[in-house]
DNA sequence: CGATATGTTGAGGTGGATCAAGTTAGGTGG
DNA sequence: CCACCTAACTTGATCCACCTCAACATATCG
């Protein structure tokens, strides 16, 4: 583990969502707890009944990182694992060499830490302000042993984790460029709806090079293909951000 | 699903590897069982007490598929999971103008149906003839309901899967046509060597498409790319397979 | 033995990478 | 509050890794 973080000051807590994830949630003090988490509707924690969830809380420790800060690298001891409240992080592989592969985008209600294994497979950093609740990875192992239904559904994060990744293959084996910024977008979309946000105006925290890294393209050719899109009104480029404003087109492009 | 091929007369069944994985496992019949099953060792099964094991052999029944035979469909009823006993299976998706991802090619040991869930996420044909242990779906997740530690080593194969998974996404966003090649080779080594063969030659029963269409690339440059490396006598292709002459080297060009 | 699938190799084209400016937006210290 | 600095972004010019198209070779199988 790279660092742990308590300690970050509650600075000002930029959202990718409004208002929605910026309050403190899992915390050990007992007056606020899990059952007024904003995401635990959309989380692995959902499954539980009240006093699994008091059990639950007694473990978790809020967590906050800065933007950029790193959270762990690839191969660290996990000695962690998070539920994320607000904030995005980036999930990603690095080549000897430094190429860069990231294989998701974290949002609220996300869970890092599915595979319960002795060390991180991938590296993890902040993108912008990021909290976290956050469990010692033993106790929640020896939690989740207790209960079945959890460990059904961390299964079911699992898979639904893997059909993503495979829907990702297809994106990055098969489509063009304008076709991988396109189907990034309607993604996004997919998820920020799911989180009960407008899905009109796409938040995009990350920069350019991270996009790249995501879909196998350069930071140059995603410029290009967003300038594209924009001067044929599909997109309105604002700031940290795309406003779509042809669905339809966005869909025809990027449809799978 | 689009059929189920219980009437598969027991033609020739090639193998990927010669005499472990040939004879028929997993029967109802009694008299042999999953207790001498030679995939046991590297399945989902491999966790289970002898008891367990009977009653799972009780719900198993042994399919065949002929070479190029469809499973299932993506977004078939996914009336069935399999665990693969011998031969090569493609789990792939389709675009809507027939381009085709190939997200993992399944050997001896595998299973198909990680997810438990209603449908099918991918499509699946037997590459040459292929034997699997059959479950009724619904019959399975019964069972995993009552046996946490299967749903544990469902749940440890399913975050392999994702890792595996998450690794192809580095090979098809960040790396050349030569280490893709490369690469594959070298996982298709592993992969052989975990399941006791001698990982000198590579058996490739998929053809050139296949492997195109694994690694984001066209017949042609995979044809290319392999004459340049047996040019350099780094391989050596044999008949529906190669032979790794220069591990090293390999090892120079494919490692992550 | 012809027919069809599969694989190899060559010639030429192109989508996206690379290289190179120049622009914009925050962030910081004076 | 402004001047500077740096990170992020945009846009243009050129290049090249891989794709496309085409011809031919080889293997398999009714």
């Amino acid at each position: 583990m790279s660092q742990t973080s308590d300690a970050q000051p509650a600075a000002a807590v930029t959202e990718i969502q409004a208002g929605a994830f910026d309050r403190p949630r899992c915390r050990r003090d007992g007056t606020s707890a899990c059952e007024g988490c904003g995401v635990r509707a959309f989380s692995v924690c959902g499954s539980l009944a009240t006093d699994e969830l008091d059990a639950l809380n007694t473990m978790s420790e809020k967590a906050h990182f800065a933007a950029k800060e790193t959270l762990f690298l690839q191969g660290d001891r996990a000695d962690f694992v998070f539920n994320i409240t607000s904030g995005t992080l980036r999930l990603y592989k690095l080549l000897p060499d430094g190429r860069r592969q990231i294989v998701g985008f974290l949002l609220p209600g996300d869970f890092v830490g599915l595979s319960l294994s002795e060390r991180y497979g991938f590296s993890a950093d902040a993108i912008d302000a990021v909290s976290a609740c956050r469990f010692d990875r033993s106790d929640f192992v020896a939690f989740v042993d207790r209960k079945p239904h959890l460990l059904r559904r961390l299964h079911e994060a699992a898979t639904h984790e893997l059909t993503v990744a495979q829907d990702h293959m297809v994106l990055l084996g098969r489509r063009s460029a304008e076709e991988k910024v396109s189907s990034f977008l309607l993604t996004m979309r997919e998820r920020l709806h799911r989180l009960g946000a407008s899905a009109v105006t796409i938040p995009l925290p990350m920069t350019r090079q991270d996009l790249a890294d995501h879909l196998g393209l350069t930071l140059e050719t995603v410029s290009r293909i967003v300038s594209k899109l924009a001067r044929e009104k599909v997109l309105l480029v604002v700031p940290d951000g795309l406003r779509i404003m042809n669905p339809s087109r966005l869909e025809q492009i990027g449809a799978s």
